[in-house]
DNA sequence: CATGGCGTTTCGTGGGACGGAATAGTTTGC
DNA sequence: GCAAACTATTCCGTCCCACGAAACGCCATG
């Protein structure tokens, strides 16, 4: 039981935290009295901390028995972190191999707001200067992780996906939604998408999709080469990056419930 | 997005939970800089409450890409939780059902430290002076809910809830580790457990396992009534109490995975 | 070599977190 | 049915420490 004193600590937040794993721990809703003694603090401020993390959606707190429990925005973020690790988990190993095996750039991206947002990233090289970056954001018609998931995604959230202005990234983007529709077919039928300098001067992917136990992409991974190298190593990759992609579903946890859509 | 400024809301507080909510909204490790952008918040202020979260381990510092993400802590916090959330969910319904039926007292209590937590209480009257209160503990030895879960545990974990001195609670309680096991014999022949006066004085229970998907006995279930209302009830209290119990597990979530032993 | 972005550290200030004590409301127990 | 004991809530004065601007140092970048 640190107490947290780590220089930069806030003793606040230190001792807040300190009711939430108590009440969150507890099998059975708790009274303010009970979270007092049990972690030896003044019940005026163990109140206040109950007060604050009920009015921030953390805790629910019954007013009827007056009993504080762990409330449904704690349960949504650790249901969605619960799905993001397990895939981030799941992945890891993979990540190494493709990135070991072929001496190129590798990346896990997921679907976010309608954008691929880039979860990891394994670079074989020291020269970054054209990479993502984890956290950054790409257009999904751009990117071969984009396309990898849209191509497996229900039609209607494919259309969704479609807007009237598709951001022309480099002069090769493709900015059409028919061609963008067109690409997607092509990426259901064969099971992987390519994309050639159409995010980034020079660069190439390949990508696939991550499926679920259910066959919902809910990831996809790519590697990014140049564009003479890829011309080389394409079909190996493309192979590669499918298997991986079934070994990691494999992996997977059962059955994410997913339970918001 | 309520400010918190619920009248005793602590500031430090409410603010460290936006970050921990920003934090575990993300699909990747985050970075101070990007917290401090999308919360709006000064960066030595996040800083602090990244180190403070992280030093009590509900953070993870990658201190190689000076990255932020959920720590095991509060994935461990989230999965206990998770369990007892679902399992008083599912049976909140049976509970209800049950004190209705019989108007008597109805309880769910579960295993925690060898000692049985009542999580859920339901009062038929008003009289509530001898009853059990939600959050309180009872040995395993004098009560039908401990027996009943009991009885469904493999038999080293019976063996382990076994003490050398047995409190004698009253006059009736069985004190004696041999006439426990054999009741335990008993109750996993017949499906349920009886206890008369033996917790407290003049209050006879019958308890039933709540079983998983796995048959591991999750919680138990128990109705408490007079000696004299009992004797007359018993039999269609343990088939109710049965017929419940099993509802509940097939209402329960699917492989609940139970990560920790 | 210069520049910008990042995490870390310092520091002085003032607000607000603190907790004891008083209040109010409810249950317990005789 | 009344007193005692428990609870959660409110009040208030003190003093601490959370705060955030600014400075610093460290890579990367170009």
């Amino acid at each position: 039981m640190a107490k947290g004193s780590d220089q930069y600590s806030v003793l606040p937040v230190a001792k807040a935290m300190q009711v939430f794993a108590y009440v969150a721990s507890q099998p059975h809703a708790v009274t303010l009295a009970e979270v007092a003694l049990a972690l030896s603090l003044p019940k005026t401020t163990v109140f206040r901390y109950l007060q604050t993390l009920s009015a921030s959606g953390f805790f629910a707190h019954d007013i009827e028995r007056d009993r504080y429990g762990v409330g449904e925005r704690f349960r949504a973020l650790a249901q969605k972190d619960a799905v993001h690790h397990s895939i981030r988990r799941s992945a890891e190993a993979e990540l190494d191999r493709l990135v070991d095996g072929f001496r190129q750039t590798v990346n896990l991206g997921v679907l976010a707001e309608d954008e691929v947002v880039y979860v990891d990233i394994r670079e074989a090289t020291r020269s970054q200067r054209f990479q993502a970056r984890i956290g950054h954001r790409h257009p999904v018609h751009s990117t071969s992780l984009g396309k990898a998931i849209a191509a497996f995604l229900p039609d209607e959230t494919v259309e969704r996906l479609i807007l009237p202005e598709f951001e022309q990234r480099t002069f090769r983007t493709l900015t059409d939604p028919r061609t963008f529709r067109r690409q997607v077919m092509e990426t259901r039928r064969r099971g992987f998408a390519m994309e050639t300098g159409e995010n980034e001067d020079g660069v190439t992917c390949i990508g696939v999709p991550i499926l679920d136990g259910h066959g919902f992409p809910i990831a996809a991974m790519s590697l990014s080469a140049p564009e003479n190298r890829m011309r080389v190593l394409a079909d190996r990759v493309a192979e590669a990056l499918q298997d991986a992609a079934r070994r990691i579903t494999q992996a997977l946890p059962p059955v994410a419930p997913t339970i918001s859509g």
